[in-house]
DNA sequence: AACCGAACAGACAAGTCTGTCTAGTCACTT
DNA sequence: AAGTGACTAGACAGACTTGTCTGTTCGGTT
């Protein structure tokens, strides 16, 4: 093998990734990534065995890329409180790019699939989120009107909020908002 | 007409009601609506000439019967600052009923529906659910560690965020935590 | 030279989807 | 007595669904 099976595996996995967050992954059919990715249909069925199997891999894709692009876009940000209100423009400006559309992770579960699989990871990528919230208050010397699980709620809850609202109103509104109020008990 | 057409037409659209939103309305289709609801094909279309059109009007019954029930548990609170913070218990209380399945509004839009429709009834939605806490918050007298508008946006993004992690964690701790965090700020 | 994994094209099964249509029943109104 | 609106049952169209299966090609390894 030139290249091991990775191109058109990843092409699938792509193709499906950005499908299933624009028009929903129940409104995403096999036959539409097939088209897209321009592959076979075998192929697809040989490298993921049931569409369920691409939906994991999507989840475990997103949330890979997630931490990879967060990290990147803390790198130029230095000391912890500007980094947790850096968090607020990381997913603002993501949202921007993706029209919008809110968590990736809250559109699935909103999909009403009842696969443990996928409420597990997303569980998981939320738990790691909050955790790098976590991690990060501590180390920031905030007025201490909260203590710190409670500042590090408080913070994950206007992030999820803010995108939350943002996927309703299409807008970055909420999440500017959401921001501008952190600033006030940091 | 002994009862003027009410009796049918009900049934179908209380029957969509629930699976739109235990189900997802993509997951929902026409024929397990007759089936459940026990009517004939043709009834479904006599009311509703299209699926989108059963959509719509299952948003219209939901946002009549949210604020019905607001008001209702509200009834026996008195106090603009109690009433605020049982606005969590109200979400919570009926989070618990629903079985976590998070905000019938959110989840919709989660779907990729592009439809227009839909928006306007979700932001209004929203809208009004906003102003309902705004009309609160300028008859408390809160600490003022905030101003009127940006406490309503406070108290806004928790709850809604508190619903959306409920949804992804199926439990009430987030909305509780939520609940908690406002106290404080009150 | 033989084999194998990965890719291709495309037919096929068995079921689902929304929406239309026919045909007929019943109760009420004019 | 004729007509109307709400309802029933169920056939039908045409498209789409996931997944299987056959058969072929090609590059690389043993």
């Amino acid at each position: 093998m030139r290249e091991p099976g990775v191109k058109v595996k990843d092409r699938i996995l792509e193709t499906a990734s950005r499908l299933f967050y624009d028009q929903g992954y129940n409104q995403t059919g096999i036959n539409q990534i097939i088209e897209e990715a321009d592959i076979a249909r075998a192929s697809l069925y040989h490298h993921y065995p049931s569409k369920t199997d691409l939906l994991l891999a999507y989840l475990d894709r997103t949330h890979e890329l997630w931490f990879k692009e967060l990290e990147a876009f803390m790198l130029p940000i230095h000391g912890p409180k500007e980094r947790l209100l850096a968090l607020f423009d990381f997913r603002t400006k993501r949202q921007l790019r993706l029209k919008y559309k809110g968590c990736h992770f809250s559109k699935i579960v909103a999909e009403a699939c009842e696969d443990e699989g996928v409420f597990d990871r997303v569980r998981a990528h939320k738990e790691r989120f909050r955790q790098y919230i976590y991690d990060l208050v501590v180390q920031a010397d905030h007025r201490k009107l909260l203590d710190n699980e409670m500042l590090t709620d408080t913070l994950f809850l206007l992030l999820e909020g803010g995108i939350a609202l943002g996927a309703m109103y299409r807008g970055p509104d909420y999440a500017e908002k959401a921001k501008r109020i952190a600033m006030s008990f940091l």
